[in-house]
DNA sequence: CTGAAAGCGCTTACAG
DNA sequence: CTGAAAGCGCTTACAG
């Protein structure tokens, strides 16, 4: 025996042990019909019991697609490891697929053109049946190249500035960029927020927002600036900011130095917001007596301040397991469709109070 | 044309523009000796120019692995999102691995059983080479499992509990389990901490721990307790728990509690060590004043409370990426070692002082 | 309902 | 230095 135990074991060997051909066992293990029941089971039994599963890369090869996704990550776009955001959402990605017996393939690159570049690749190289995309931006190039390599994807949060268009069935090729899209309504859940704030009787709403070129950034600026216009707020403003800790705290100072200053503010970040606090504390500034701190997506730094940080709070190990969910449906042949996820939900802690007087 | 620019790129097509064989077109690719410099280099260049990547399918198959690394995350050890630890692993083996061609293929999974079965199945479909380990544990099951396998793999974290034995190598059926460490010296960590707070007065020291099972947790209530011994401490001990906020929180209102409360608290956990600070608050102690705080593995969440939190500091991309590393070296036949990863240093910060009266 | 054959895109001896 | 052939482990028409 060369290497006994590693060797591992091919359709060949079931079929052997089985006393059958191949492609009944192929044809067993794949659920399709030409091969009776009772044979159907002892092969099924046999190859449960030796502990066989196919070759993927010779399925791959066979035309079966590779049964993996893949998840690429600019972190010149959010940062990682910001928030548990990202990571959660891996959790709800991966229970989807691995239901299902698919793979994530997972990468980091610098920045949207290398994001493209990785796409290639993967294809190029039949890594992946499929791709999610994450952090959707205006005039996203990544678009292009799905539609060029044909290669489905789901977009986790939404394509466009405003969540009625959809992009993908607007394409003029009609049919070859199979896109679909999960979101989540974000223009109204700045709505729930700053409508919960007016009612605490602020009209100085602040709002420090991520990266201009994110689609959901645009909406829930407009949402913000929509809102504050309907409810003749008379200082409502969204900044952008990098989502790092350091552009957070110096916005932050920034209005708090104002001559009038915000009695609301509204974070993008939940650790934009954490970090807020320390610096409001050191303008001797009460929260929430002085000022009100919301922070969108909840997270465990939320909830270990003093006072806790309100937040919006959505289920994103479901956000991706939906998103997952409705790639496999993409790769099973379904259509492009575009589904809206839970809102999330503002959840208010002690870091929210009436205005001050 | 059924369907054009969608259609992959083979070999076959790189050989015949290039007018050679397709074997010329492999050996010039993969660098071996067989065709000369002149019509290497074209054939590079073409490939190059059209794009063309190998399918890894194919070279599965054909015998050269699946240029694929596994990483498999049981959330019921430590759970995910606690930190930022696991996230920034991930980017810098990321980094690692793609410098090089390879794929990272994530999963997350509920428990060690599961682990094993996941690396079982991984192998089984041909779809990884190696795998990376995180969390050794005492008695791991999945050490069995990698060397019946034969999958190699590297741990980040030691293996065992003294980091002197090296268990990979002397496994019986030598040769077969391929498992390479990489650890961090967090006994000596923990000696230095303890040191660093002797100075300051502090006699009373509790270490809230993360799970008993984990092997570094052991390691560090292990040298607790020799420090603890060596300088003659009063009280020293650690505490087990789960890492979750709630056994911390738990753990830290009980000690605060007894007749003679403890003067420094040193938490495994970040997430735990900012929860203690709003249970210390709650219970009128000032921090640094009453109680010193130090938290393993600094986060964002430890720089932003107020006093910030001391914490232990390391390079998680860099451990990341070097255990990335020296699963692609095992992977090119090196043989299994041993590294040590730059030791974790305490970073005092605000929440460390003198040990009260 | 079952078996033999071809092919997926590579690599690798093996002849020329 | 180059070409034709076999094989990796599957799937899928196509004959029996």
């Amino acid at each position: 025996m060369p290497r006994p135990p590693t060797q591992r074991l091919t359709i060949r060997d079931i079929a052997q042990r089985a006393g059958v051909s191949e492609s009944a066992v192929s044809l067993a293990l794949n659920d399709r019909p030409g091969v009776s029941p009772a044979t159907r089971e002892r092969i099924r039994r046999l190859a449960d019991q030796l502990g066989w599963r196919p070759s993927v890369a010779a399925r791959a090869l066979a035309g079966e697609g590779s049964a993996t996704v893949g998840l690429v990550f600019a972190r010149s776009i959010s940062p990682l490891g910001v928030s548990s955001f990202f990571l959660q959402l891996m959790v709800g990605i991966q229970e989807a697929l691995s239901h299902r017996g698919f793979g994530l393939l997972f990468q980091v690159v610098d920045g949207p053109d290398a994001e493209c570049a990785a796409y290639r690749r993967m294809w190029a190289e039949h890594r992946v049946d499929g791709v999610l995309v994450v952090d959707p931006r205006l005039d996203d190039p990544r678009f292009e190249v799905l539609a060029e390599l044909g290669l489905p994807a789901v977009v986790i949060g939404a394509l466009t500035r405003s969540t009625n268009e959809t992009e993908a069935e607007s394409e003029s090729d009609g049919g070859r960029l199979r896109v679909s899209q999960v979101w989540a309504d974000d223009a109204r859940a700045m709505a729930e927020i700053v409508d919960h704030l007016h009612e605490l009787g602020h009209r100085r709403i602040v709002h420090i927002a991520g990266p201009a070129e994110l689609a959901h950034t645009q909406r829930r600026v407009q949402s913000l600036r929509h809102e504050a216009e309907r409810l003749g707020l008379v200082d409502a403003r969204s900044i952008i900011t990098d989502y790092s800790e350091d552009e957070g705290v110096a916005a932050t100072v920034s209005v708090l130095a104002e001559r009038v200053r915000p009695t609301a503010i509204v974070y993008d970040s939940d650790v934009q917001a954490v970090a807020a606090l320390g610096a409001a504390a050191e303008r001797r500034l009460s929260v929430p007596d002085d000022l009100s701190v919301v922070a969108w997506d909840d997270s465990v730094l939320c909830r270990s301040t003093r006072p806790r940080l309100a937040a919006l709070v959505r289920d994103t190990v479901g956000f991706g397991r939906r998103a997952a969910e409705e790639l496999l449906d993409l790769l099973d042949g379904g259509p492009a469709v575009t589904t809206e996820f839970d809102r999330p939900h503002l959840v208010p802690r002690g870091s929210i109070g009436p205005a001050p007087a």
